[in-house]
DNA sequence: AATAATAAAGACCAATCAGTCTAAATAAAA
DNA sequence: TTTTATTTAGACTGATTGGTCTTTATTATT
């Protein structure tokens, strides 16, 4: 009986998404998503619900790529050293691809205004974590195996590996060259891992 | 004649730059200045200007602490390792100095939609490759004595320690605990130099 | 063909925004 | 005391905000 929907709910999203990365949450407008996903106002209310909503959505979506990528790599039963180095490869690939030139949403999200709210942060810190988790389990399994030094404790270079990372968004965000980006990659890994 | 200013024009400024801290460039309202600063909307814009120029000058005041901790440091005509030493504890000092529990306002401005306006644009890089180059030339000095490995060129060093705190700016942002950050200050400075 | 659920366009709302202006109060200097 | 530059408080502007509502058009199913 009903009247099927003209737009695809996930494509909507993600031009959505890239517009929240590009403008932030508070500097995006109705208007400006309508034009980013050419979605009526009202639809996008039944769709989405209301900004916030909206906006968690968007994060909801931005993790699930990351978790794809990072979550496949870090999960992998091979040695610590050559998930390592996977690892590494993978953030080579992510810091330069055209998805993150305005950097990572979480990252963005935190140094914004909106942070304050707790549903954000909430969210945030959660992602985060997992990640963390994950990395500090392939140190560990390394420690453990003697592939790595038993200098610092695992989730203590993962924390500062994760510090490392949010300052590879706000490079990217800044237009840092491609060869900069892999450079400061490489020598980031080197020194800690 | 005149009657003389209530307020102080400084400490005005500092107050803002708090705000501007906590808020951002575009969630900052002229009322938010007007309570955090106690000084009345129109002898704002006699003394500093638009929102745009009272934003520039905040960017100028918080630019000009940096300086003059980091500077001061950094010039310093002694061994390359200990002034590394002496930056390395001033970075620890700044990372959890409650002046920078809202992060750096240059970091933030990056990671922020305001970033696309060239006149923050160019003040931000003028900024960060003031900073870059005094620490490449301390690198450089060490790797001509001997103090430090010439494993990576001084330049790449210094930009991947200019990455590594940006992030520690998030980190911060993000209400890491003293020790988190203290621990990921010296894992990083470990790795680098 | 009738039904029913949705999409779309746009009017509408109260609140807020940055910025300007006027008018009254103030106080140092002449 | 008069003058004069400034500080205040607050009214005001036009634009924009997030969000709601109404109306009309559309189309898959019954």
């Amino acid at each position: 009986m009903p009247r099927t929907r003209e737009f695809e709910e996930t494509e909507a999203l993600e031009k959505a998404l890239q517009m929240f990365l590009a403008k932030g949450y508070e500097s995006t407008s109705i208007p400006d998503l309508m034009e980013a996903t050419g979605v009526n106002r009202q639809s996008l209310y039944n769709t989405f619900g209301d900004k916030k909503s909206f906006y968690l959505k968007a994060l909801e979506a931005f993790s699930n790529h990351m978790k794809a990528k990072v979550g496949a790599v870090l999960m992998q039963k091979k040695p610590a050293r050559s998930v390592l180095e996977d690892y590494r490869n993978t953030i080579k690939t992510m810091a330069t691809s055209p998805m993150e030139s305005k950097g990572c949403l979480l990252v963005n999200t935190v140094a914004s205004s909106s942070y304050v709210d707790p549903d954000f942060k909430r969210r945030i810190k959660k992602v985060f974590q997992l990640r963390d988790r994950a990395l500090a389990g392939v140190i560990a399994r390394g420690q453990k195996s003697g592939e790595l030094p038993k200098k610092h404790r695992p989730m203590a270079v993962a924390q500062t590996l994760h510090a490392c990372l949010m300052g590879l968004s706000v490079m990217r965000r800044s237009n840092a060259p491609r060869e900069e980006m892999l450079s400061v990659v490489d020598a980031m890994f080197d020194g800690l891992v």
